[in-house]
DNA sequence: AATGAATGAGATTTCATTCAT
DNA sequence: GATGAATGAAATCTCATTCAT
């Protein structure tokens, strides 16, 4: 079983098993829209992929559209996931007494997941624009529920005096800005530069610290 | 003569004149690139919204992908000429001591041209993703002049130990994050929302100031 | 099944089964492009004739030239058929001790052939003139092979004095003259005329044989 | 002034001078349409290779078709010229004693008119099958008139005794296919090959002056 | 469940022709 | 006379989707 499969089995495999032939069109659309885009991707392009008839994709999905929101749903979900699970508050109180600490866990955890699963990532940030229904679920389902759980931790470590004070959505904005900015230059921009990855997550790790301690 | 008309006017205006029809094709394909992306805009839409015969179009551009590039081609351009004046080096001995000056300076600058040209700017980071000739001009007449010259800048202010120690990649990386991270969320992702503008650039030059200052 | 469809099936029917809506194209495609020309027939005049939507003619062949060389190339194959057949020199020492029955022969066979594929006929002359690579195919594949073979026909009836000493190129060109002529002229140029064809076909073997005996 | 030039100039020139502009369209179109065909040609690439604007074209034949006729009427009219010249039967019977000598000045004469309006012959032959009224005329001016002609000289000659007893039709038709046989040979099919102009016309001459020779 | 031929709407592009300058 | 921008009809081709097998 390929990293592909493995990924894909992870991602889709909910109540039914996926068939064979499903998974291979699943594979072979999140290549396609990944790299050529949603609309410039054709369903015989896709079919040919998979090596499946043309047929075979709309017996399974009912339009192409559909096909898209099958691939981005389940991503948008475990986007989120860790910071939904229901003891995120407590696990927060518990497990990082130090900002530093929770920021570095969230970006190994966060950066990991997104590395592992780069063209659905790619996907998702490609064709948000292009799709209102998709921006809507992402604004009400992801970005609101991240802020809500974020503002909390901000306001935790504030209270601390770990952070500067400064409204919860600028420190959310920024540290967003600061680990997407790495993401997208490591795995998107310049893969293919030499990247010591290690160095280069402790020096983003020092750079948000800095950037947002209290002024002395 | 509309906001509209005079972006287009500054930006494509080169030897020739365009004619109205001219302007009117790029202001249409302009704002429905931006929203619907290339790959799933029309030429006939195009030519509807600008209120030309469909032919015209092609009379002015051979291909709808030369559209794309007669759009994309100029933006590049401007958007990396404050970096490639002649007296780059000169201007930055003489004006700003402080890096923070320089940071600021650069924000305030090319926040206001990217809000200007918000359209323009949505196409290429949309659009770049999928045409690997865009990527490479991108990469080659773009992303490496900027590289170059920043490079220097730093390299010249990290001598007079005024940011942090690490290698000049990293540190543009960082500086490009945060600004681009601003502009995006400001104008792209949450654009509803009420901003304090000048508070908000405020903050993120400290962010960014704090995050490079040298370690004590 | 009409003659028509005899025809296609004869010369189209390779490998695999063409659909009928397949042979409804090519049908429709050789009426059209004998008697229009082939940049003068639109695919949406073929489809109509047809009785197919045009972009089924699309799932056919994959362009509008691909179509014009599915009709002409087995058109050429089997114009030359009888001069590549395997023993075509056992055939002539032993069928044909004189040139004279050889010529007859010839004639014979390939008028019946030309008349009962003369739509076929029109388009290959019609259009090699405006193909590159039709005419180079038409060299490269038909014109020399026929020349090689015939050059040793010739010179195997010059050997036994029946015909001219003269350049083979020169006999076969006055002979190729004389019988494309009057094929031409018999299907092409006045089909209206009244023909008694038996008898111009014994005058036309006649002036040929004449005109390529020996000189005494 | 090029050979192109003087071409047109003789045959285009009749009442009214032709300005620089119609010489050169006409030259163009005589190109391309010798080369792609009346049809696959578009005005615009006349336009172009011509040096003059699109709408010129249109500002001196009203359509693509007349540019089409006006190209082809008069070298019609001039390929058959020596047939109509009034005293045709006197020229006849003074000057060629023998149908041989006849035979010999109308290929040089033809041949060297040919030659020289290649294009113009290509397009002639070519266009023919695709225009109903080019045909129509082609028939009733041009066919007619040289078969009328001709039918009085075999009569004269078959009176002589020099020629076989065989109906004028086929007489002409196989003395037009042998010359144009070797005209089509060796302009247009293989005009590469090395020929001895010479030697194969006199070749030419001998083929049909034994082959329509009386039996003995 | 799977196929792939067929469709028809629509996409891009071409082109002969017109017309204001 | 000449130009070339503009047109709109038509040409080639693409594509999501349907449906009989």
């Amino acid at each position: 079983m390929s990293e592909q499969d493995k990924m894909i089995d992870e991602l889709f495999n909910h109540d039914e098993e996926l068939t064979e032939k499903q998974k291979k069109i699943l594979a072979a659309a999140i290549e396609s829209f990944a790299e050529k885009g949603y609309a410039a991707t054709s369903t015989s392009e896709i079919a040919k992929k998979a090596g499946v008839a043309e047929g075979t994709i709309f017996r399974h999905y009912k339009t192409k559209k559909e096909l898209l929101l099958t691939i981005v749903a389940p991503m948008m979900a475990k986007l989120i996931a860790p910071f939904v699970i229901k003891d995120f508050n407590k696990v927060l109180n518990q497990d990082y007494e130090h900002f530093e600490d929770f920021v570095r866990a969230m970006i190994e955890n966060r950066t990991k997941f997104l590395m592992s699963n780069m063209q659905l990532f790619r996907i998702l940030i490609q064709e948000i624009p292009f799709h209102p229904e998709l921006k809507e679920q992402f604004k009400e389902h992801i970005a609101k529920k991240i802020f809500e759980r974020f503002e909390k931790v901000i306001a935790h470590y504030q209270a601390k005096g770990q952070i500067i004070d400064m409204p919860p959505f600028s420190v959310i904005r920024m540290t967003a800005s600061t680990i997407f900015g790495y993401v997208i230059a490591r795995y998107l921009l310049v893969p293919e530069a030499e990247w010591d990855d290690e160095a280069e997550i402790e020096r983003t790790v020092q750079f948000l610290m800095h950037g947002l301690s209290p002024i002395k």
